[in-house]
DNA sequence: TCAGAAAATAATATCGTTATATCAAATCAC
DNA sequence: GTGATTTGATATAACGATATTATTTTCTGA
């Protein structure tokens, strides 16, 4: 048994009154030297600095969230954890936000729990502003984030018609260029694996996928659903394969289905990629940039897509309600191994 | 502009007190309706109850974990997000714990914040737990973590002769069990890529596993160090190709350093795996699977551990702190083709 | 020097809940 | 039917901070 460091084992928090009484200030003081451009003297403020740096105080968030509304805390919901792409954008926002002295709350629905359920409880904790990413906001939940008393953003995705704000890549633009890089590099048959029906994030990239091909006087190209998955890129590839006409090209709604497709077309069809097939992908995870995948894609900046969420929850930091914006970053097609343009 | 659907666009919070009001009880009945095994009539906390939901009300969090010291939250310090393996981790705390009404903090440092601070801010937030992963503790954090007035847990790693508790898998007896297999099979060189220095988990690999090589007779095993990444997996690869004796197997410390020793064995060297090379890894993280991989590893039973770490969490619910304990839930290996045993 | 403005401090109300003490009503034993 | 015991409800005091208002001190300029 060790004698504890210093005198409490199990501490008693320190609170504001017993600096003030270590400072000889009043409570209000301690408060005002913790609040910025409050009004007080250097020194009183110094007095009380050096008082609560020897006692470890600093203010109790919860106490300070109750009375200001501001918890420090900026809720995050997210329902896919797995795809890679996903935690990439978690540890973004995280060291983004630390860096302004805030913190994520992160909010996962339990097994078959309705993501509705998830928005009344974050703002319940009083956090200063909702994320919601890799969710498909229902109805009612669109109704929910309008009538939020904090700012709301879409991350990655977007609602037609709502009056919520979204941050984004320019997903059309994306596929359109995908499209683009294909036709000038001669292929003739490309094909499309989807995500998730329903997922704005697919159907924008499809929309632009196609709008390029036909525009180049290429037929829609064939489509599969591959669920975002790396079974169900697998899976589509396979079903791809049986076709008539065998696709010369397969640009995949994200990465890890696009990764898919790669093992499915060399293991399973025995194709070489890219001599026989061209492969591409959405996201640029890391794993695109192994050397065994090699995976062309197109990149989300996912530092600037963050940056400007941020910039979106705080330009209504004073409470007064800001208009719903929208804000599409470029992107931008790194090539590799997958392709040979 | 559209009207907003009720009557109130940034409504108010409904607090306790409009609740009484509606059910014709006082505000004290509201909050016993809302705390298990209280003290009330099953009458009045239906009617409660009611009017609570007629009117959306929810307990406010804050308030609540203000002066219960309970917030239902739990800290998760996490530094190394991009590991596969931690996100999986992530979502299985996140899971478990909404199903117990229960919400996960995470809290990670920001580029060059030390991780100490980041133990009191979170017990500023009144968390019930603390979970410590992917992290190494220093010093002065283990007497911090000591004198905690919640339960902390460290997470897939141990420090040694500190009184905290741990939940890992069994490393020791994983890399022996690996040791041994690749014995078995008749493999004569093995080598090993080890994690960050001073990593519990790599070193206990480590040692089970130079333990069953020496056990059979075989040198201790030529060692690179791969920082726990893809390209130090690679790197370190590269390296172990340019020794006099090649090795002709690889166990790396992790699954993402042994998928990186994968490529760089036959993208860079050329050679085949297992014709040429065996290699394992540990974790068994989703890629492992993956058709191009098909990575031998040792599985780290995450569900298993992190239910076993809520248990701790919970044994100390009512404040008594019960004596740290360490447990170790056995993994097993999961044979795939990159050997061929 | 002094009135008036500005700045710094202090005192008190408040945020929304639960804990505690108190009291009234209902139940029980004999 | 009385006194002891349990049950249900209420009122009030925390929890730990900031907002607000009131007070004091310091500064400014004629």
């Amino acid at each position: 048994m060790k004698p504890p460091k210093n005198g409490k084992s199990k501490m008693e928090r320190t609170t504001a009154a017993d600096v003030a009484r270590a400072a000889g200030v009043s409570i209000s003081a301690v408060s005002r030297a913790f609040t910025p451009n409050a009004s007080i003297a250097k020194q009183t403020k110094s007095r009380v600095m050096q008082a609560a740096t020897a006692l470890g105080y600093q203010p109790n968030p919860l106490a300070r969230g109750l009375i200001t509304r501001r918890s420090g805390m900026i809720a995050l919901l997210m329902s896919e954890v797995t795809n890679p792409f996903y935690p990439a954008v978690l540890e973004t926002f995280a060291r983004a936000l630390a860096r302004r002295g805030k913190r994520v709350m992160l909010f996962t629905p339990g097994e078959d729990e309705p993501l509705e359920g998830l928005l009344p409880q974050a703002l319940g904790y009083g956090v200063e502003g909702v994320v919601i990413t890799s969710a498909r906001p229902t109805a009612e939940m669109t109704a929910a984030c309008e009538s939020a008393p904090v700012p709301v953003v879409l991350f990655n995705r977007t609602v037609e018609g709502a009056a919520i704000s979204a941050v984004g890549c320019d997903n059309e633009a994306g596929g359109r260029k995908i499209a683009d890089f294909l036709v000038e590099s001669g292929r003739k048959r490309p094909a499309f694996v989807a995500g998730l029906a329903g997922a704005s994030t697919s159907l924008y990239r499809e929309r632009g996928f196609t709008a390029g091909l036909t525009a180049a006087g290429l037929p829609a190209p064939p489509r599969r659903v591959g669920d975002f998955t790396f079974e169900g890129g697998l899976r589509a590839a396979e079903e791809l394969l049986d076709l008539k006409e065998r696709p010369d090209a397969i640009f995949a709604a994200n990465d890890i289905m696009a990764l898919g497709v790669l093992d499915g077309l060399r293991r399973v069809g025995g194709l070489r990629v890219p001599e026989d097939v061209w492969v591409v992908g959405f996201d640029d995870i890391a794993a695109a940039a192994w050397p065994s995948f090699g995976l062309t894609t197109f990149r989300q900046p996912i530092n600037r897509m963050v940056a400007e969420t941020l910039r979106i929850l705080e330009s209504s930091d004073d409470g007064a309600p800001v208009p719903p914006s929208t804000v599409l970053v470029p992107g931008r097609l790194i090539e590799r191994n997958s392709t040979a343009g």
